[in-house]
RNA sequence: GUGGGCGUAGCUCAGUCGGUUAGAGCGCCAGGUUGUGGCCCUGGAGGUCGCCGGUUCAAUUCCGGUCGCUCACCCCA
C-alpha cells in the first residue's frame, strides 16, 4: 500500500472510471449542442472577492482559499456562475442575445465528503444570458431534462420540482412579510421538509423577527400547495398574478413539449444561493434515494452585480458525481469496447519485423492494434490476445511470411482464412 | 465543525476468547502447452493486519489517540 493518497474527496480516475467520465460528458455535449449551446471555459482558480463579494455569505464558508505566492487571495472555483458573469460582462455590449452557454467544469469546496458530495466534482453548466421571458425558462429546463433523458433515465426515475421565488416573494409580501425580510424567511422555508414547524416558527419569529400572525400565515402558504390550489385562491390577487401568469406559460410550454410528465409544482424548492431571484428548480430521482441531481433558475439581478453589465439571465448545474451513482444504480452506464481489433502473433523472433511493418500500416489505417512486447510462446500470446478481448488475431509464421501471407483468426468464432499482406491497407 | 459505523493481500472478505511462519476466493505472474485463446491443473509474487502510543513475558487481537473511509448533521454546486 503506497503512502501516498488521494487527498480526502478526490478522486484516481482509472481507465474504467475515465471511461465512465466520458461517457457523461460526451452525453452532456451533445444535448448542450442539440439546444444550441456553445462550450466555453474559464480558469479553474480564481481572486477570492469573485466569490465572497455578491454569490452570498453561504458559499464563502467553504472555499478551497488561499493565498499565492503574489500574496493574492485566491480560490480554487465552487462555481461557475461568476466566472461566467464576468466574461459575458465584459463582451456583453457586442453579443448577439439571447446568450446560449454551457461548460464542464472542475469544481472545489472544502467541506466534508459525503455520499454524493465530494470536494471535487464536474458540473454540466447551461445557462442563457439576455432573455427576461418565461420561454427561455422552459427552453433550459426542457434542456435538463433531455440531459437526463439522453441517459435513457424516464419519468419512472427523475422529476424536476418547480417552483418560483418571485411567486413565493408575492405570497409573503401578500401575507405581510416585511420585504427586508424576504430572503431571510426565504432560507427558513428552504428548511421545511427538514425541520419541525415549532422550530420553523421560532426561527420565522426570532431571526425573521415576524408578527405572530405572519408567522402563522407563511407557514399556511405551505398548506394547500398543490398548483390549483395556488391558483385559485390567489389567481385574483394583484399581486401575485403576474407569477401565477408566468408559471401558468412555463407549465404551457412544457405541455407543448411533450415534457409535462417530469414537471411537478412544488412551492417548497427556494434553493440555497442568494442569488436566484425568480423560477428555480431541481431534479430529483422518483425513488428520494440521492441529494439532488440538478438544480437552476433565474438569476436576473446577478450580472449586473458582477460585472454592471444589467442583463437578465438563468441556469442550471448537474454534477457528475449524484448523476453516476443514478446511472449505476439503474444499470445504465454500458460496457465501453475498448479492445484491439488486431493482435499481431510472431510465431518465432524472426518475424518481428514483418510484424512491426504490418502493425504500423493497419495503425495507418485507424485500427486498434496490439502485439506482445516480448518474445513469447505462441499459446502465450494467445492468451494475451483473448485476454486483452482482441476481435482477430493476425498470425505470421515463416511460412505465411515466405508466401507474403498472414493467417487472421475471429477470436469469437475460431474462423481461419489466410491474407495477402499486400492488401492489408484494404482489410 | 458535530455524531455513529468501519479500517487484515490489487479486490471481496475470513481469522486471531492475546501465543511461534496471518488465510480463502477472485485478480496478477509463470509453468503444464516451442504454431493457436477462453476451461482445467500446478506453482509463485503480493501483507510492517491504517498509523502512533499504552497494558502485557507476548498485541493484528485489549485500551487510548490519530489518520483515512463511510453514513448522517451543518451547508449546498
Amino acid at each position: 500500500m503506497s503512502s501516498y493518497q488521494t487527498l480526502p474527496g478526490f478522486r484516481d480516475f482509472y481507465p474504467e472510471d475515465l471511461a465512465v467520465r466520458r461517457f457523461i460528458f460526451d452525453r452532456w455535449r451533445e444535448v448542450a449542442g442539440r439546444y444550441g449551446f456553445q462550450e466555453y471555459d474559464g480558469p479553474p482558480l480564481e481572486p477570492l472577492e469573485l466569490y465572497t463579494d455578491k454569490s452570498g455569505p453561504e458559499i464563502v464558508k467553504q472555499l478551497y482559499a488561499f493565498t499565492d505566492k503574489g500574496n493574492r487571495e485566491v480560490a480554487l472555483r465552487p462555481e461557475m456562475t461568476p466566472t461566467l458573469a464576468r466574461m459575458v460582462g465584459a463582451h456583453a455590449g457586442g453579443m448577439r442575445k439571447p446568450i446560449r452557454w454551457f461548460s464542464l467544469p472542475q469544481l472545489f469546496r472544502y467541506e466534508r465528503q459525503q455520499r454524493g458530495r465530494l470536494r471535487e466534482h464536474f458540473q454540466l453548466n447551461l445557462d442563457i444570458i439576455g432573455e427576461a421571458g418565461v420561454a427561455a425558462d422552459a427552453e433550459l429546463l426542457a434542456a435538463a431534462i433531455d440531459v437526463l433523458r439522453a441517459f435513457d433515465l424516464t419519468d419512472q426515475d427523475f422529476v424536476a420540482r418547480v417552483s418560483d421565488r418571485g411567486l413565493l416573494g408575492a405570497l409573503f409580501l401578500h401575507e405581510g412579510v416585511p420585504e427586508s425580510r424576504l430572503e431571510v424567511v426565504f432560507n427558513i422555508v428552504d428548511k421545511l421538509e427538514r425541520e419541525s414547524r415549532e422550530e420553523l416558527e421560532r426561527r420565522l419569529r426570532e431571526e425573521a423577527e415576524l408578527e405572530p400572525a405572519v408567522v402563522g400565515r407563511v407557514l399556511d402558504v405551505f398548506e394547500e400547495r398543490d398548483w390549483e390550489s395556488i391558483r385559485s385562491r390567489y389567481a385574483g390577487t394583484e399581486a401575485v398574478a403576474p407569477r401565477i401568469e408566468a408559471l401558468e406559460g412555463l407549465f404551457s410550454r412544457m405541455d407543448a413539449m411533450g415534457m409535462a410528465r417530469f414537471v411537478r409544482f412544488d412551492l417548497s424548492v427556494v434553493r440555497g444561493l442568494a442569488y436566484y431571484t425568480g423560477i428555480v428548480w431541481e431534479l430529483f430521482d422518483a425513488r428520494g434515494e440521492l441529494r439532488a441531481i440538478a438544480g437552476g433558475g433565474r438569476y436576473d439581478t446577478l450580472l449586473e452585480r458582477l460585472s454592471g453589465t444589467d442583463l437578465p439571465a438563468l441556469g442550471f448545474g448537474m454534477g457528475d458525481v449524484v448523476l453516476r451513482e443514478l446511472l449505476i444504480d439503474r444499470a445504465l452506464i454500458p460496457e465501453v469496447e475498448e479492445v484491439p481489433d488486431y493482435y499481431l502473433v510472431a510465431v518465432t523472433p524472426d518475424q518481428q519485423p514483418t510484424l512491426l511493418s504490418v502493425a504500423q500500416r493497419l495503425r495507418a489505417d485507424g485500427n486498434r492494434v496490439e502485439y506482445a512486447l516480448r518474445d513469447q510462446s505462441v499459446g502465450k500470446q494467445f492468451k494475451n490476445a483473448a485476454a486483452v478481448g482482441a476481435r482477430r488475431t493476425l498470425v505470421l509464421g515463416p511460412d505465411e511470411v515466405a508466401a507474403g501471407e498472414a493467417v487472421v483468426r475471429e477470436m469469437s468464432s475460431g474462423e481461419e482464412s489466410r491474407l495477402s499482406l499486400d492488401g492489408l491497407a484494404l482489410a
